[in-house]
DNA sequence: GCGGGTCTGTACGCTGTCGAACATAAGGCG
DNA sequence: CGCCTTATGTTCGACAGCGTACAGACCCGC
């Protein structure tokens, strides 16, 4: 449930992306640092102090803490980044970031990072691809929100969740998922009851695990795959899939 | 109905925001283009032929035409740009781009963007901060879609709607609106009713008149302030709207 | 001024989701 | 072991929005 005391030497695939000599020198700014369950790494509109690169567990960007009830709108694994403002020259973050998943991350200071990015044309055009695909998935996200049913935008959940864990175990409570995609914790039960009545997932007290990953596949909504090529397209070579 | 033939000198703000030496050098390759209504700029996905900085009239970003219906998630006009995916690097254009309102936009060709578009800092800074903004309003945007009913759904995009087009009055059918809210007809036949019930709005055959601007704003979601916040705070001094 | 297309209004039953309240079950800890 | 907390399951009425169908209203062109 912790993540290992000896932070495994995984990588993040935009750092991956970088030629050897680049990365090192990136790396040099850069600290491993643990990402614990449920921890805040920054604000919505506060002022950034890090950039993250995780190498293992996933980070949930939450919108809308504004009066009406929070709601997942990003995800961010091994394949992306938090801080992408810092790459736009903004100080300020635009949403919340909540660890989802206990696991590591490469941590650059906001000062280092943006004294370091004019002089890495090679990393400034990964983080620029990573920030479109970013911008595409909010804008497909919002038509999944709006049209698909709760089963369906669970089972998406459920594979992008297993994409970055790269594991198909993982801690998450009912409640938290209701929070996650903004709709009630009972209708959470009911869908999640459906998926496992059919043998495509397993669950009891907040450890759910993915059966049949074909199986939830084909009960997603079109988004999931669209999220997919979205990425595969722009940073190819690493779409995060397990499969 | 038309755009005037002698296109008015009106300005777009980010091009705005340059000194008037930048500004004229970024002139040099622009040609200034009517937006006729109904217009499809891009297709989503689609290689980018062009950017546009809209002067009058706006363009509308919509998603998912892939299997489910349509949906309006950005909204561009003379506070903004079409085309940012050049700015980051990227060739296909994220979602498909349609002219809601005739008016005029400056047009530069995709090449000579990208070949300008390193050698003015300036430019380069002020586009960054429009992503960002876009960024964090279409993270907003996907709280409205699911929690807010559509009478305010609705309110909020005429608001828009009126901030860009410097207008009280604009052609624009249930039908269309409908299909840029997401919902049926009748459900805009519905909420419209109720506005217009209220005296905050007029409309017959496809001509919306704002009759109650300030009675409008206390019916729509707190999204509306939100996204004009979130551009004043980056982009201060022009924050698009009416009053 | 008369017909046809476009735009708006109204009605009906249906379903997905909501809100709230309550009931069971499965671990943790003394 | 038994208690308490946390997690999951069930039920009820309510309602926003859906899909469909049809009726009236307005505008334009012949």
């Amino acid at each position: 449930m912790e993540p290992p005391l000896n932070l495994p030497a995984l990588e993040n695939h935009l750092i991956g992306l970088l030629a050897h000599a680049d990365r090192k020198r990136l790396l040099k700014h850069c600290e491993l640092v643990p990402l614990r369950e449920a921890e805040v790494l920054c604000e919505g509109g506060a002022v950034a102090q890090y950039a993250y690169f995780p190498t293992d567990g996933f980070i949930s960007l939450v919108a809308g803490a504004d009066g009406k009830p929070a709601l997942e709108v990003g995800l961010v694994g091994f394949e992306g980044m938090l801080g992408i403002e810092l790459v736009l020259g903004v100080a300020h973050t635009p949403l919340q970031a909540v660890v989802r998943r206990a696991g590591a991350a490469w941590r650059i200071a906001a000062m280092d990072f943006t004294a370091v990015l004019p002089i890495e044309p090679a990393l400034q055009r990964a983080l620029n691809q990573y920030i479109f695909v970013l911008m595409k998935q909010l804008g497909n996200n919002a038509g999944c929100l709006r049209f698909h049913l709760i089963e369906q935008r669970l089972a998406r959940w459920l594979l992008m969740a297993q994409d970055r864990a790269r594991s198909n175990q993982f801690h998450v409570t009912h409640e938290f998922l209701a929070a996650t995609l903004g709709v009630r914790r009972v209708s959470i039960t009911t869908a999640a009851g459906a998926l496992q009545g059919d043998g495509l997932i397993k669950y009891q007290h907040g450890e759910v695990t993915v059966v049949n990953r074909r199986g939830l596949r084909a009960r997603v909504c079109s988004c999931y795959a669209a999220d997919q090529a979205a990425y595969a397209q722009q940073l190819s070579s690493c779409a995060p899939s397990v499969q």
